[in-house]
DNA sequence: ACTGGCACCTGGGCGC
DNA sequence: TGCGCCCAGGTGCCAG
């Protein structure tokens, strides 16, 4: 499920249920996360208060006085508020118990997500060296342009790459770059410095746009669960082999790059 | 310094 | 119904 527009979708959904509240305890199932939960993250959140819950990359901040939890949604995870006594489904691997009552409840089917502790996550060797966020304005034409210099890589693996620019996933990608008009096959280092402006506003417009429907759709899925795929009707290439080209008709083509499939059209991307 | 490839894990959909 | 196969929104790590 989380793209760059959900995580920060979840991050807004769950932020006043949370922020100001007490961890009255943590309840941990399944410690087999991508890194296994470590007991310091149970340990250091009880008798916090989560002062805030900020986004970097594809990382949730939840901040205390004493330091942060890091949680990544990796392929499959997901965040809910529930009342404390729901009984647990498969899947949901840890509860953070608020004093409200409440709870939030972390779920990851493929367990790809992770949930780290950290005093200061700025500096945390998973975070530290990522690229900016794609929203803000250090990132622009000037900037790509620069750090693609000299480089082979497809500008597909090249957007993907959070060394690069954080946030872009597999779908986001192949859309920009429709938007742009560049084939994603393309050397990142070939191709001209006006066409990197476009790129990244077109980045920046497919992501706020994907922020703006999360926002609408996801709206209650504090009460029930996320709606997987209710983007999917924003969606010009992606997913769509075969379907005409909303801007020239010609049919989209899929093509592995990466390993990662992407869609696009021949006509018009070069 | 870059690049490509693999790994982690589970579930859903498909064809037989 | 069951089984095997392929696919999936991420990303760290490894060898070359």
């Amino acid at each position: 499920m989380p793209e760059l527009p959900e995580v920060e979708t979840s991050r807004r959904g769950i932020a006043p249920w949370i922020e100001n509240q007490a961890v009255t305890k943590v309840v941990v199932r399944d410690r087999r996360l991508r890194w296994p939960v470590s007991e310091e993250v149970d340990r250091n959140l009880e008798g916090q208060t989560i002062d805030s819950i900020r986004r970097r990359a594809k990382y949730l901040l939840f901040e205390t006085g004493t330091g942060t939890m890091m949680m990544h949604l990796g392929m499959s995870g997901s965040v809910r508020i529930i009342e404390v006594g729901e009984p647990p489904m498969k899947h949901d691997h840890v509860d953070i118990h608020l004093a409200s009552g409440k709870a939030l409840r972390f779920r990851d089917p493929r367990r790809f997500g992770s949930l780290i502790w950290a005093e200061n996550p700025r500096e945390h060797a998973l975070i530290r060296d990522l690229g900016p966020e794609p929203l803000s304005d250090d990132f622009n034409g000037d900037y790509l342009r620069e750090r693609a210099s000299g480089r082979k890589v497809s500008i597909k693996q090249f957007i993907m790459n959070a060394h690069i620019v954080v946030g872009v996933g597999n779908i986001y990608a192949s859309e920009s770059l429709h938007m742009a008009g560049i084939h994603p096959n393309r050397p990142a280092g070939r191709i001209s410095e006006a066409r990197y402006e476009r790129l990244a506003g077109c980045i920046r417009k497919v992501l706020a746009a994907a922020i703006e429907a999360g926002g609408t759709t996801l709206r209650d899925f504090t009460g029930s669960d996320g709606q997987p795929g209710y983007f999917a009707h924003h969606l010009n290439v992606y997913g769509h082999a075969g379907a005409p080209c909303p801007g020239c008709g010609a049919p989209i083509r899929q093509r592995v790059i990466g390993q990662r499939a992407s869609y696009f059209c021949p006509a018009c991307q070069r």
